[in-house]
DNA sequence: AATGAATGAGCCTTCATTCAT
DNA sequence: TATGAATGAAGGCTCATTCAT
């Protein structure tokens, strides 16, 4: 009683409407950000009516859980490994590593971390921000965020034995920040400006970090 | 037209009730964040009428920036090296380098940067997540926190001759980012719980890439 | 940013809606005047929430607008000539002057004005007085007064030939500020008490001063 | 009880002082209207404690009322032909009426209005404004207008052989609003542009008015 | 007498959400 | 299902007025 219903669209036309809401949603958080954007701002740029968006959305909020997921799932996703897509799934740039040395794969790695910002960079680095305003947010980030983790770390583990350091988790937990903070600050707060050199850099750095005595 | 005048309070029983707002504030804002957080709950938790309130500060966003500026000046200035303090100011941890190795002046740095982050933890997370949130709020945050780019870079440049490295400029960004980023991660979003661990893998990292060919 | 969305109703509901919230205004502005009156005041007058009342209105000064516009609408077009209205007009009392007299024309004329300013008197005197006030709300009233102006100017000009001044253009300024001024003053300040013998004496000024060497 | 204690000055200083804030209320008020014009500005521009203000001024309204009896004192009084003012008073322009004709005696009437209105003229607006907007003010105006008035009906008497008017009563009426009227609208919404020709004109109608049958 | 810090009612406005059609 | 008019709580801010010093 009193939760309402929401619609789970199963149509075509309604899936095509969610997808609108949601384009919507995206453009306005991205420019405005998630505060200054209302939902009657949103359903009229989605050219859908605020009451269609309320059948689809509990709220505001829940429409931004869906936003993150969807973003998560095309960012993360490529990065997987061994898992198996629903439809034809493209292949992740990680399923064959045995013919990169160690150093092409953080390179790699790294570089795969920077695709996934350049996909709706605004409204990821609004996805940031409010993951630290609140817990709340954080949580739904996060959630998605612990696969791309358990990624790594299998990574890590195929080069085990070459390894130097003793402290594993501490370094992957170290390497996962570092990276995920390089990259977002030269991508949202810098315009990807030097790119390249940041890139060098920082496989040079966690290289001699994970191989050097 | 309009032009409010505002009070700069010189009494002692004026300077404490400003206290009371930006403490107030502070409080309200680590836990609600900033845009949840009402000027008018900010004057009653403070035990001040709202019109006390706008006859210390413009607005919200001018109290804001005043939290900011006071944050930093506790953050930051105990890391200045040079500078004279007005009043019997305590020395700086990098006053003196000299008898210090280039590793211990690294692990310094990191220990100075996350005694910083535990001043007030939750209130600089709530900074971080405004100056993702909008250019506005991360420049104010910004002018603030050049000071402490300005001394790394010092710092850096005593070992010059020392260093293996050729691109100086994108390895004290990278530096300065990753020690941010890990200390932000672990002081906000872990609550500290490997903070050794991860001064000690950090120090390692940075030392390494430093001085390493 | 913005850009409130002003909605224009079509319905029959929104157009009686509206028409409540205008008919508030002008009983409140009448009352207590237009700065003593708040859109909040208006909204409860109205039986209308204060949303619906801004979904309507930018804001109080919108409103007005709207108010003036609909009073010079009743008051002016009445009196225009040869205009053609939309639906049915009826016929300008001016219409045919040709059987009149000019003592009976200039009659007429002060008549109209009467009957003007017996519509809404209260709300007029409000804006008479804003106009007063500001040069923003002059120009509001300006638009529509010109209308009147004009259409004064023509009628005198069909007894151009007859006339005995020399500086048409100070007497058509004279006579129009004076009767709008003794009208003015006897239906808003008098309670049009006298009416009746201010007619007949400014009758005979103006004919006096037009016709008499 | 709770009558709050309205000092009335004696010392210099004091007279002083109050002169100030009205000074300074008439610049404000002209600039930006009695509405828009806040307590506490005019007792900054002042430069008087906005506590003094209310020691001198039971409210705004209060100092307003007196505002406009300085101004009808000032406007008035040299019009007034017998009353004794309190200190060596200048003779009034109507103190000698003998030797004059009828149109000059009009004309003088009329230009004696205009020179009433070159007084403070902006402030004098706001006046006539508030006067409209509320009965309240209105009655503050009428006590001091109604003396003008009562003087121009002793002047007209002097010629009442001469008079071809039946109703002398609305003709004075009638004459009176007039000449407010035309010397205002010239005076405040023409800024005085064409004020010769409207003196002229408007000596012409009424001398007309008055003698012709 | 004078000060001016402090008050708080009340104004304008926005926006997430509901519900009758 | 879809609509969008309507709601009203809540936020930001002003200013006439009081009162302790």
């Amino acid at each position: 009683m009193g939760d309402k219903e929401i619609r789970v669209p199963k149509q075509k036309r309604s899936i095509e409407k969610k997808q609108r809401i949601k384009n919507a949603a995206i453009k306005l958080m991205s420019e405005k950000g998630y505060h200054s954007t209302s939902s009657n701002e949103i359903a009229k740029e989605a050219g859908v009516s605020i009451g269609t968006f309320y059948s689809y959305y509990k709220d505001k909020k829940d429409l931004y859980k869906e936003l993150v997921a969807d973003i998560y799932n095309v960012v993360i996703s490529p990065m997987n490994m061994n898992e198996e897509s629903e439809e034809g799934s493209a292949s992740s740039p990680f399923d064959n590593l045995d013919n990169l040395s160690i150093e092409e794969t953080v390179y790699l790695y790294i570089e795969t971390v920077f695709k996934g910002h350049e996909y709706e960079t605004a409204f990821q680095r609004e996805i940031a921000s409010l993951s630290e305003q609140s817990d709340e947010f954080r949580e739904i980030e996060m959630v998605h965020k612990k696969g791309l983790t358990q990624m790594f770390i299998s990574v890590l583990s195929a080069y085990k034995d070459e390894l130097k350091i003793k402290d594993l988790k501490t370094a992957s937990y170290l390497i996962l920040t570092t990276v995920e903070a390089a990259v977002h600050d030269t991508m949202f707060h810098n315009g990807g400006k030097n790119k390249k050199a940041v890139i060098r850099e920082l496989t040079a750095m966690i290289v001699n970090y994970l191989f050097t005595e």
